[in-house]
DNA sequence: TTGAAAGCGCTAACAG
DNA sequence: CTGTTAGCGCTTTCAA
C-alpha cells in the first residue's frame, strides 16, 4: 500500500513494441499518426497497446518534440469568482480535444502573483497561454509574455495582435431590449455602471440601438449610471422609479444591479413583473433564481470563451500568420418571470 | 513575432556549468542541496543561475527523477461553484511552495468525465492527486486510484485510509448557537436540509450542543429539515414563524436557506434582526452581503481545506506511515447585520 | 568535494 | 513502409 500512483512498472513503449513485434519507432508513429504505416500492422500495434494499457508519457513526448502538451491560464479572479469557472471548464474540454491539459494559475489580482505565474508556466513550458479576465475588460499583455503564443478571453487588449473572445456586449443590450419591446415596453429605464469598461459601453450601446430598431427615441433620463452591488442597484433604481413618469421596465447591467431594483420595487409597492418588468445580465443561478419571482436574465458565454481560446490556440493560422480574430460571442437569454407585458 | 514562448534558445544546465566553470552535475546540486557543495564553488553556480535566468525544466527533472513536480485535483463541481474555487486557489499556493503545479480536472459531476480525469493525471504522473467535493460529503474513492498518493478535501470516506480535510461541522453548529445565545437568545430555530450529509448531521449536532451548553432545552418542534435551495428556507420559515411562540433566532444550515427565512419574514412583516435574527452558513458574498440587513454567517475554510490537503502530500509522514490524518478545521463567523439581541 | 557517463521515455533525423 | 541511432535536459550512478 501507499505505493506511488503507477507504482507497478509502467508500461512504456518498448513493451508494447516487443509485444508487437515491432520497433518502438513504429509504435510511436503508428500512435501519433505521424507517418504511413501498413494498416495490418497498424492494427496489430494498437491491439497491443490497447491490452498493455499503455498510453505515451507527456514529459518524456514534450522532452523530445518541444511541446509540453500543456496550455497555461493565467487569470485574475476567475477560480473565486461564481460560475466564471466555468471559462477554465471549456478550456478543459478545448485541450483535452487536443490530448492536453490546462495548468490553471489565478493571480487574484496580485501583480506580484502574476509575475510568479507567468515564470511558472514558462518553466513547463505551457504550449500556450489563454489570459483571462473574470469578467470583460480592456487589458495589457505583461511584457514578460512576449513571444508567447497567446489568446485573450474575456478580455481585449489595444494593440490587436493577440486573438480574443470576449461576449458580445452590444448584443446583450440589443437582446434585451428586444425582449421587453416584443412584449410592448416603451418606456425602458437602464441601470449601468459609472465605470467605463467594454461591458458598460457596450451594453448602453446596444441599449441605444434597440431602442432606436423598435423606434422608441431614447429618453436620457431613462440611463442612469450607478456604482457596482446590490447597493448601486437600490439607488439607480430609486432614481428610475420615484418620479410621475416611471419606466415599465429596466434593463440591469447585471444580476446584482436587478437584486438592488427588486429591493427597491419591494420597498415602494411594485409588483415585479405586472408594475415593472426586469431584465438582467449574468445568470447568476445564485441570484437570479433565488429572487422572488425568478430574474429573466442574459447568460454570459464562459464556458464557450474558454473553449474558444483554447481550440484557437491550437489552429494552425494562429501560429502561422498575423492574422488575428476578435470574436465576440453571441448571449443567451434565459426567460424566467421578471418580464410580463406592461399594464395598460 | 509569434515565437513560440521560450523561443530564445533556453538556458540550460550546460549554459550554467560552462558559466560558472563546473560541471553540469555540480549545478545540479548546487540548486537542489542535494549533496554538499562547496561553499564558494555554490555561490558562483547560484550567481551565475541568477544572472542567466536559469531554471530547470519540470519535465526533464522528473523524467530523470520520477516525479513531475505536479499535483492532481479532482474535484466534483469545485471550479462551477460559487467560492469552491478558492479551494483550488489554497491547493495552488501550497504547491507552489514545493515547487509544484495543480492540475486541476473538475469531472462536472459526470463519471465518465472522471475517469478521463484519472487517465490523465495518471498519464502525466502526477506526484499526488486531492481528491475534493464542493461541499462536505461522503465519498468512495474510485479504484482506479488504488495505489495512488491521496488525500481527500471536503470529503470523507468510510475507510479511513485516506487522510483527509472537512470543516468542523458540529464547530459551526455550536458557534452559531453560541453567538446567539450570547446575545440573548434562547428559542432559537434551526433550518437543516433534510438528507444525510456530514454537514447535515454534524451542524444539527452542534446545534444541540449549543443548546446543551447554555442550557436551554432542545425543543424538537424549533427544529426543521426542507429542501435545499432558497424555495426550501422559505417553507420552513412559514413552519417555524408561523405559530403563537416562534422563536427569535434562527440558524439556517446555509446562506440560501437563510435568504429563503428573509424572504418569509418579509411577507409576514417581521423585522430583521429586531423581530428575528438570523444566521447562515457559507458566507457567499453575492448573497450575504446583498441581503437587507447584510447576513451574519460562518465561512467554510474552503482555500484552507485546498492547502491543507496539498501540504499533507508533500509530508513524508503520509508517504511512509500508515497514519492517516482525519482533520476538521475551524470556521469563522463574520458578523454583519442581521444578528440582535431579542426583544425583550 | 567534484566530474564523467549513463539513461529517464520518447520522437526526429537519417538510413534502408 | 520500417528500423537504427541520437539526443531532448536533466539527475543519478559511479569513479576520482
Amino acid at each position: 500500500m501507499n505505493k506511488k500512483l503507477g507504482a507497478s512498472p509502467r508500461v512504456g513503449i518498448r513493451d508494447v513494441a516487443a509485444a508487437a513485434g515491432v520497433s518502438p519507432t513504429t509504435v510511436s508513429h503508428a500512435l501519433s499518426g505521424a507517418r504511413a504505416i501498413n494498416a495490418e500492422t497498424r492494427a496489430r500495434v494498437l491491439d497491443a497497446a490497447q491490452r498493455l494499457g499503455y498510453s505515451p508519457d507527456p514529459r518524456a513526448r514534450g522532452l523530445r518534440s518541444a511541446r509540453s502538451y500543456t496550455i497555461g491560464l493565467l487569470s485574475d479572479n476567475i477560480a473565486t469568482t461564481p460560475y466564471a469557472g466555468l471559462l477554465i471548464s471549456g478550456a478543459q474540454d478545448a485541450a483535452a480535444e487536443h490530448q492536453s491539459v490546462v495548468l490553471a494559475l489565478d493571480s487574484n489580482g496580485i501583480a506580484e502573483r502574476e509575475q510568479r505565474g507567468i515564470s511558472t508556466l514558462k518553466n513547463y513550458r505551457v504550449d500556450g497561454i489563454v489570459y483571462a479576465r473574470m469578467y470583460h475588460q480592456q487589458v495589457s499583455v505583461p511584457t514578460e509574455l512576449d513571444g508567447a503564443h497567446i489568446v485573450l478571453a474575456d478580455a481585449s487588449s489595444l494593440d490587436l495582435s493577440y486573438s480574443s473572445v470576449v461576449p458580445n456586449e452590444v448584443g446583450i443590450g440589443t437582446d434585451a431590449i428586444k425582449h421587453l419591446t416584443s412584449v410592448g415596453h416603451r418606456r425602458i429605464g437602464f441601470v449601468n455602471l459609472s465605470e467605463s469598461a467594454p461591458a458598460v459601453m457596450g451594453r448602453e450601446q446596444g441599449y441605444r440601438q434597440g431602442m432606436q430598431d423598435a423606434g422608441i427615441p431614447v429618453d436620457e433620463s431613462l440611463i442612469v449610471a450607478t456604482t457596482a452591488g446590490v447597493q448601486g442597484g437600490r439607488e439607480a433604481a430609486r432614481k428610475l422609479l420615484d418620479r410621475p413618469n416611471r419606466p415599465s421596465a429596466i434593463f440591469c447591467f447585471n444580476d446584482e444591479a436587478a437584486m438592488g431594483v427588486y429591493q427597491t420595487a419591494h420597498e415602494m409597492g411594485l409588483a415585479i413583473p405586472n408594475d415593472l418588468s426586469i431584465i438582467g445580465v449574468d445568470n447568476l443561478e445564485l441570484v437570479s433564481r433565488a429572487l422572488v419571482p425568478m430574474l429573466t436574465t442574459i447568460a454570459l458565454p464562459h464556458y464557450e470563451m474558454g473553449h474558444w481560446a483554447v481550440s484557437r490556440l491550437f489552429e494552425p493560422q494562429e501560429m502561422a500568420s498575423a492574422d488575428r480574430i476578435h470574436r465576440q460571442l453571441p448571449c443567451e437569454l434565459i426567460q424566467r418571470d421578471s418580464v410580463a407585458r406592461p399594464r395598460s
